[in-house]
DNA sequence: TTGACATATTCCGTTATGGGCATGTATTGT
DNA sequence: ACAATACATGCCCATAACGGAATATGTCAA
């Protein structure tokens, strides 16, 4: 198997870098496709192709005006990621207690090692 | 130029699930591969060519204890991620009166449709 | 209708993934 | 020293991404 699709969902949508300054840009207000090529100098059908992978995983909505189609971010989208991230929040907060805790974890193996002991799995 | 490299950011080494489940099992407690590919049913070569990209990122720590390698998830690495979703946030909590503004948007984008008008770029 | 404009899609070449399987390396126990 | 254990790496393959250039689709204007 290769790697996971694109589209298969935002983790994978917004591994791309160019997609999350999309998102960025179209999370303000929409914007129509030749003003996502203007503001973020990116070839026009680069810009639809990664605005069909953001589609596809519901990151953006479309909307139809004529011929120009104007994109804005579905917000609620990234939600899921969001929420993934946060699960390791509190552990990040405790940051530098772990770091003692890795110290203290070397120090015991060093003095282990001095003392030539053996492991007990 | 291909695909961004697994190993470039957290954004891309987390795109993959698998690789999600990992970091979720070694955040609360650190483990030994054999743990993981116990604990995950996934094949051991596999967990280590995993682990090599968490490691690549920063996403992981290692412990070398005798012939084990205990692995631990470094949470600060997450929060990038973290942040970057944050910024969507404000947007999703608003996210019903979006609903409301596209809906509108759709009933004045009809309206005009009706009565023939033309567009002014 | 024809042509200009706004987007979308296709084709191509290069690159790298992830799984499966085999093998390499380091550490421990006898 | 040797076998066993614990991981890591290498190799092959099918799959697909991304960029670039060309082209197709769709809409409006004269």
């Amino acid at each position: 198997m290769a790697r996971a699709a694109t589209t298969s969902d935002a983790f994978n949508a917004v591994a791309e870098p160019r997609r999350r300054e999309i998102l960025t840009l179209l999370v303000v207000r929409e914007h129509a496709v030749s003003e996502i090529v203007a503001a973020l100098r990116i070839d026009q059908p680069s810009v639809s192709k990664h605005l069909r992978v953001l589609r596809d995983t519901g990151l953006v909505r479309m909307r139809c005006q004529g011929r120009q189609k104007f994109y804005q971010t579905n917000a609620e989208a990234i939600r899921p990621m969001h929420e993934w991230t946060a699960t390791f929040e509190r552990y990040w907060s405790h940051q530098l207690l772990r770091v003692k805790e890795r110290a203290e974890a070397r120090a015991k193996q060093i003095s282990e090692k001095d003392s030539s002991h053996k492991e007990k799995p």
